[in-house]
DNA sequence: CGTGTTATTGACCAACATCAAACTTAGTGG
DNA sequence: CCACTAAGTTTGATGTTGGTCAATAACACG
């Protein structure tokens, strides 16, 4: 056991790479060293933008972020939604240049860890090294999963599986309450992940509510029925690769 | 420059390396010591199946080959193709179980490498580290640039735009001849990529073959209109991060 | 209290799915 | 070389999911 203690914001991080991935004592006492340069974002703006470079990797704190582009047509296409302990742009390691934007769907407080700390560390624990390539290769999975969601399944089930797939990285990372969570993302956000309009959003979980799987109001959801609402939205959590199982 | 011959068969991933990454001529000559485990393998059979636990990576030789997952109504959902020089299950690396399936669309001839072998050269080689690192991230964007043609473009858009795609690997790795291509996927299969009827891909095809955008008969593609077909697809390479501009 | 954002509802519409039949092509065996 | 067959493509008719538009209601916030 280490006796070094580890703060909040890096007790964040570690949290998560335990929850994917095989981590040593040393090597949690080494991410605790990582510097983080703590910012405020407001929301609805932009953490990260298609085109930039970035020198650091962005992790998330607080507050809810995802990932989008905008097509020429002038839709938003949602590609992920990221919680507390996520690095969403940690492909910016090896990727010059963004071919997306991360942005605040809530004010938010993330950590800029400069790549050079970060290549370090890759250069010196193997065990981390790998925790971060399997953290963007479970990355991939979840497209995915979310490309069979809005190939395959009807909106009732995409949006099914999505209220599973947050609940359980919530989960993982100690970010919900039993059964209920915080999810403050708007309809028409969801529509934007799951290649539907805002209405049918609507329509969707007011059957969902109607069929007693889940409750919602304000920006809190609960499920009712966690059994009937993976049956109804197709969902095995394999493709997430947690560690443990979170239900 | 180096005087070690280097097989066809490693040619074909030093070749697809090249194109994505930097390498050294140390780097091409170690890759080049590979050991290759080569296998044919019948059109329509899994190469790697959902729920394995390979100990080698698969390196395809020749033929055409998709990444694929069954849902519980039975469609399918396509999420990637793949020409020669690819690995397509790299990430078998670090995730241990497999949550897709990789199938052969032709008969294929394909090569085994062991995750041995691999993870020596990652230990040894940090540009080859980096190299396959950076594969299982562009397959990443690919599968965002997917999301967001089956969940924000028309289907007219979608075909573009994969054509346009699959047009551009082909010409990186030395594969498609001016033009024209081999595009040996049958209608159904293209519709199970894009979230598409069989019927539906017929449609949107003749409608693009009126317009003179593309010709096609057989399993031939020629590209008329390159310039049309971009814009049709609002097709931008940036995400495939290749080195070199393919047009 | 306004004011702007988000959620909700209803009427109508379009893109694409489904079904079924005919047609083409490629491969096979005699 | 020619039937025969199976797979894939093409076509038309019809159905459905989910989109669009517009109006109203409910909040959230200063």
């Amino acid at each position: 056991m280490s006796v070094i203690t580890h703060s909040p914001y890096h007790q964040r991080l570690i949290r998560k790479l335990d929850a994917i991935s095989v981590l040593g004592a040393e090597d949690r006492d080494v991410l605790a060293t990582l510097p983080l340069n703590i910012r405020s974002i407001p929301e609805n703006s932009d953490i990260v933008s298609r085109g930039d470079r970035p020198s650091s990797c962005c992790l998330i704190l607080e507050g809810f972020t995802c990932r989008y582009n905008i097509l020429a047509s002038g839709q938003r296409q949602i590609f992920s939604f990221h919680v507390p302990g996520d690095i969403p742009d940690l492909q910016s390691l090896h990727i010059e240049v963004m071919d997306h934007s991360l942005g605040a769907l809530t004010p938010c407080r993330v950590a800029f860890i400069p790549h050079v700390a970060i290549d370090e560390l890759l250069h010196t624990r193997p065990r981390i090294a790998r925790a971060f390539w399997r953290e963007t290769l479970i990355d991939a999975a979840i497209f995915r999963e979310w490309l069979a969601s809005v190939g395959r399944r009807t909106a009732y089930q995409s949006v099914a599986h999505l209220i599973c797939e947050i609940y359980v990285q919530l989960l993982a990372v100690g970010l919900a309450d039993g059964l209920n969570f915080e999810l403050p993302i708007t309809q028409e956000e969801l529509g934007d992940a799951l290649g539907l309009s805002a209405v049918h959003i609507n329509r969707v979980l007011q059957e969902l509510k109607v069929a007693r799987v889940i409750a919602s109001n304000r920006r809190q959801i609960v499920i009712i029925d966690w059994e009937r609402l993976k049956a109804a939205g197709d969902f095995d959590p394999g493709y997430l690769h947690l560690r443990h199982d979170e239900l």
